[in-house]
DNA sequence: CGGGATCCCTAGCGATACTG
DNA sequence: CAGTATCGCTAGGGATCCCG
């Protein structure tokens, strides 16, 4: 299973090229999924990051830092009748290509760890449940052993 | 978007219930997912993983250790002939079940995270393209704007 | 409300050395 | 090859206080 790649993988690996490990540095912090967790459901104020999340004010401050840089959220700058100038924060496109990873913990977490409450991930439109899977481009719904890895020549636009 | 689900994010947030905080709490080392990463790729052995991870060799089993504890990963002792006994360390249901996660962010940081290499996830079978993305049981691909969440009340077994 | 500054503690990790 | 033990560094993060 999945061996036919391995020769693949030397090209980048371990020396900080890959992916992953990239991503991790970037935004690997726990703090920093949670506060993105808040970022999906709603939440766009520094002190409901904090509380929501349960983190102190100077970590809070720290994470936001990092995900605006790596451009996940973005700064914005709000002003309500009577009220001086605030700033929020809110999700950005490559913000919302990140809820996969968040969503795959969530799912992982809930049906592998010891957990007393459960969610469910749904379909807004038809109300079905919904999961995380990996599909093909022929709409095929790949099971992770029929899953590979090739090396593409160069960058490809969105 | 996803604001009708505030009301039941305070059921589990911030108090350590959350599925994403256990998951990074259990396994969101960096080291950790790649050696997941190395898993995936078929690599068993203690040494390899150091050297492919490219870390040493007390993180790699204190990391290995926790894996196991998880459950992602299971320790097997094998023999080859004319070797002694030597241990390995091989995936479980429960790991295969994080790829998406380990993926989600291969996926994420080739897209949005500057690099010069690509790779790109496949079908084996058709050959096709793949990607993580999120399906419901109705066999929707579930736009990241279209996606809810619901409390249910009890475990449900796999 | 939205932070920044300071102090301190802990976990992840590298480096090195040692064991079977 | 497959680890364990020790040391020291750094980043994440709590606690507290202060500021506009």
């Amino acid at each position: 299973m999945l061996q036919g790649v391995l020769a693949d993988r030397d090209a980048w690996s371990p020396v900080g090229e890959c992916p992953i490990e990239k991503t991790m540095s970037a935004v690997g912090a726990k703090s920093s999924m949670l506060i993105m967790r808040e970022a999906y459901y709603g939440t766009t104020r520094f002190d409901d990051f904090a509380k929501r999340v349960g983190i102190t004010k100077a970590a809070t401050s720290a994470r936001l830092s990092e995900l605006v840089n790596v451009g996940l959220l973005t700064k914005r700058r709000y002003q309500e009748p009577g009220q001086r100038a605030r700033d929020e924060y809110v999700l950005t496109d490559v913000g919302v290509d990140f809820m996969p990873v968040v969503f795959a913990m969530f799912q992982w977490g809930r049906e592998h760890l010891p957990n007393n409450r459960k969610l469910e991930l749904t379909h807004l439109d038809c109300g079905a449940d919904a999961r995380v899977e990996v599909l093909c481009d022929n709409g095929h719904r790949v099971p992770l052993d029929e899953l590979g890895m090739k090396l593409v020549r160069r960058s490809r636009a969105r």
